[in-house]
DNA sequence: AGCACGCCGACT
DNA sequence: GTCGGCGTGCTC
């Protein structure tokens, strides 16, 4: 009988299989390094000339020929790969049809890998003696001050106010002292014994999720509660919890905007900054947080949905923030959902997720009701401050003149905010100044050169913009189509239009506009919300980021603009995404305890169930009927869809593959799975590329990922083809 | 993904 | 005659 060890271990010259990060699609034999290797251990290994990075899967499948066999070059210093993970990534790619190594690709982003822990030069006190200079000094007191913590040189010069060589000449007298350290340094640990602050029916939330993080084990929750009902400082409990019992918890959030506000929140709490993940941490910060995530040293960890694929060694709790959010999908390369990612890498390390939302998601909501995950509800706000009142604006009365989009029961209620110093919000979901430029002459609407979006006019750049592949143009003045001249006209409202208009109806207002585009970094959308948050505006005009849970104490008034545009159209999550945003923005609204906000709802359906249930505040309601109609219809969740998406430079090539595809539906079928299509697929063309769509709708609990691999299978993809599979897909035009 | 091999057009 | 276009195939 093997002891647990040697069964994780591999002696140098066993034959080893290896997944490395190439897209080869099928796990390599090679002999294990020098030393052996264990189960899981990071490999650099030979592939044709190249040297590249694999994990060892397991032992070798023994068919490739012993004598070609090569030996792997090197154990890299990292932590090995946990059973957990592996058992992960291999479930995601098969769930969402991923070549494994491209899992293992977003599993191993991290840079210096590879290379051993780097380490740096620091220094600290030493036996103070011999001659002392004033600046000599001032190098002292500040070691002094840090109380036996190590610094680094430049560090030390800048706090002393010395230049380095007052600190080298230290060195050599012997009173500072010069050693190595890890460059990567452990995160602060975090304090969980601090009190919760928890009030009314936030006590029993926070006590459920406490003793499930107690009991550990798998277990899904969908925390529900109305903005500003504090939602997070429950979940921040669970973590207290999973803290306490030494483990390592996951927090997802949406929006990197969203980081820093949490964080600061989570200092206040535990006294300490949780690691950070995301696209706008740095490298070297990034090879930090990876190493020290696996090695444990790093209690807690904020970040984006690639936070998921972190090689935690002892994940104990998962939290999804904003579970609704869209941008949880990944749309582009590999295809997943991190809320559903989330739910299995917790069910596979057996430990609790909480889905945290005010408008969970109908998916999550269904689940919940099923009684699959567990549900709390936050009813109350935190504190006196209560959901805004809800009115809508019939746009159909309003008799608004062309380009005017703001109605007068709106103009009045922005005036009268204004009168008070508090803040009045418009929202518009749609970026840019007009989204259609058209020729009053032919009709012929301006479409992107390599997509076949519509370009969106910019003024803010003087320039329209294809909001799919970013391709900039001037706004042409002689139209292309019918080459008549000075007829082109920007059409309908994007957000710096309704800033136009803003301008001129409160001249005096201070306006600030909160879209994604107007900013190149996060930073400066940062510093916008905090400028806005501080007062520094009266009216902030926003796209949809402004929905994802930023705090404006002085804002009282929340003006939908056009809550229709999210009612049309054949999307099947139409109708959920503009109860969200409508719900999630009016919650913006009067969040202080003093001030009761107000949201006007401009929309010229106020008959419609979705702007009902929404005025009413009726949400079981909204969702009931909306699981119903769905139920009718086979879709989410109570069927499966997946979206098969060819591409090609090609048109007739991509449409004549798609047909054939879509004919030999026989492995379909088998499983009572039907293929709709091929249709122009959402964007029809990016960067040159002509996009064609299959969907497939299949019933609940099929195997619906084999049956899709097999059709799939059928045919060879001609050269310049591409084929990709999006289980689950979220948008729909 | 890279990188080589291989089979057809315009150049010294 | 060859340089080089990128389509095809292989990597333990």
């Amino acid at each position: 009988m093997q002891s647990a060890l040697e069964a994780g271990f591999f002696a140098e010259g066993a034959r080893i299989g290896v997944l490395t990060v190439e897209p080869l699609g099928r796990v390599l034999d090679y002999k294990a390094p020098e030393g052996g290797c264990a189960l899981g251990a990071f490999l650099e290994v030979p592939l044709g000339p190249r040297k590249v990075l694999g994990v060892v899967w397991g032992p070798g499948e023994g068919t490739f020929d012993a004598a070609k066999l090569r030996a792997a070059f090197r154990v890299l210093e990292a932590a090995p790969m946990r059973d957990e993970l592996r058992a992960f990534l291999a479930r995601a790619a098969d769930y969402t049809l991923t070549p494994l190594p491209a899992m293992l690709r977003l599993a191993t982003r991290a840079p210096g890998l590879g290379e051993p822990p780097a380490t740096r030069r620091i220094y600290r006190l030493g036996p103070v003696s011999g001659r002392m200079t004033e600046q000599r000094q001032r190098v002292v007191d500040v070691l002094e001050s840090f109380g036996g913590a190590a610094v680094t040189l430049v560090e030390l010069a800048a706090e002393a106010g010395v230049s380095t060589g007052v600190i080298k000449g230290l060195v050599k007298a012997g009173v500072v002292l010069e050693g190595d350290a890890p460059r990567d340094l452990p995160f602060p640990r975090l304090n969980p014994a601090g009190a919760a602050r928890l009030a009314g029916d936030q006590v029993a939330a926070g006590d459920a999720l406490v003793a499930m993080v107690a009991q550990g084990g798998y277990a899904t929750t969908l925390l529900k509660g109305v903005t500003g009902s504090g939602k997070t400082e429950v979940y921040l409990e669970a973590v207290a919890e999973c803290l306490r019992a030494g483990r390592q918890a996951l927090v997802l959030l949406p929006e990197i905007a969203l980081t820093s506000e949490f964080l600061a929140r989570v200092e206040a709490r535990f006294g300490a900054r949780p690691a950070e993940w995301h696209s706008g941490v740095t490298m070297t910060e990034r090879r930090r947080v990876w190493r020290m995530v696996a090695e444990g040293q790093a209690d807690m960890v904020v970040g984006a949905r690639s936070a998921l694929f972190l090689p935690f060694r002892d994940l104990g709790l998962v939290v999804v923030d904003e579970e609704h959010d869209p941008s949880y999908k990944q749309e582009d390369g590999v295809l997943y959902n991190a809320r559903d990612m989330a739910v299995l890498r917790a069910s596979l390390v057996g430990c609790p997720v909480v889905l945290a939302s005010a408008t969970p998601s109908l998916e999550t909501w269904a689940n919940a009701d099923a009684g699959k995950y567990g549900r709390l509800d936050l009813g109350a706000r935190y504190g006196a401050a209560e959901l805004p009142e809800m009115r809508a604006v019939d746009m159909r009365a309003e008799r608004l003149a062309a380009n005017r989009w703001i109605s007068e029961p709106l103009a009045g209620a922005v005036r009268a905010r204004m009168a008070l110093g508090e803040q009045s919000l418009l929202f518009l979901n749609r970026r840019g100044f007009a989204p259609v430029t058209i020729c009053r002459a032919c009709g012929h609407q301006v479409g992107c050169d390599d997509c076949d979006a519509r370009m969106v006019e910019h003024r803010f750049l003087k320039r329209l913009v294809c909001h799919q592949c970013g391709a900039t143009k001037p706004v042409p003045v002689v139209c292309p189509a019918c080459q008549v001249e000075g007829r082109m006209a920007p059409v309908g409202p994007g957000v710096e239009r309704l800033a136009e208009e803003v301008a001129e109806r409160f001249p005096e207002a201070r306006v600030a506009i909160l879209s994604s585009d107007q900013f190149g970094s996060a930073r400066a959308l940062k510093e916008q919300i905090e400028k806005i948050a501080a007062g520094e505006a009266d009216v902030v005009i926003g796209t949809q980021i402004v929905a994802k849970g930023h705090n404006f104490p002085l804002l009282t008034l929340v003006g939908v603009i056009d809550a229709d545009l999210g009612l049309q159209g054949s999307d099947l999550r139409a109708a959920e995404r503009t109860f969200q945003l409508i719900r999630q923005v009016s919650g913006r609204a009067g969040r202080t305890a003093e001030r009761r906000g107000l949201a006007l709802i401009q929309t010229h359906q106020p008959e419609h169930g979705v702007i009902r249930a929404i005025l009413g505040g009726d949400e079981e309601a909204f969702w009931r009927a909306e699981a119903e109609e769905r139920r009718m219809a086979g879709a989410p969740p109570y069927g499966r869809m997946a979206g098969v998406i060819l591409s090609s430079p090609d048109v007739q090539q991509v449409f004549d593959f798609a047909g054939e595809l879509a004919r030999r539906d026989e492995p379909l079928r088998r499983i009572g799975a039907q293929v709709w299509g091929p249709a122009p697929a959402p964007i029809a063309r990016i960067r040159g590329r002509h996009r064609v769509r299959l969907l497939v709708k299949a019933p609940k609990g099929v195997a619906l990922q084999g049956a899709l691999a097999e059709w799939a299978a059928q045919l060879k993809l001609p050269s310049p083809l591409r084929l990709a599979i999006d289980i689950d897909p979220q948008s729909f035009y």
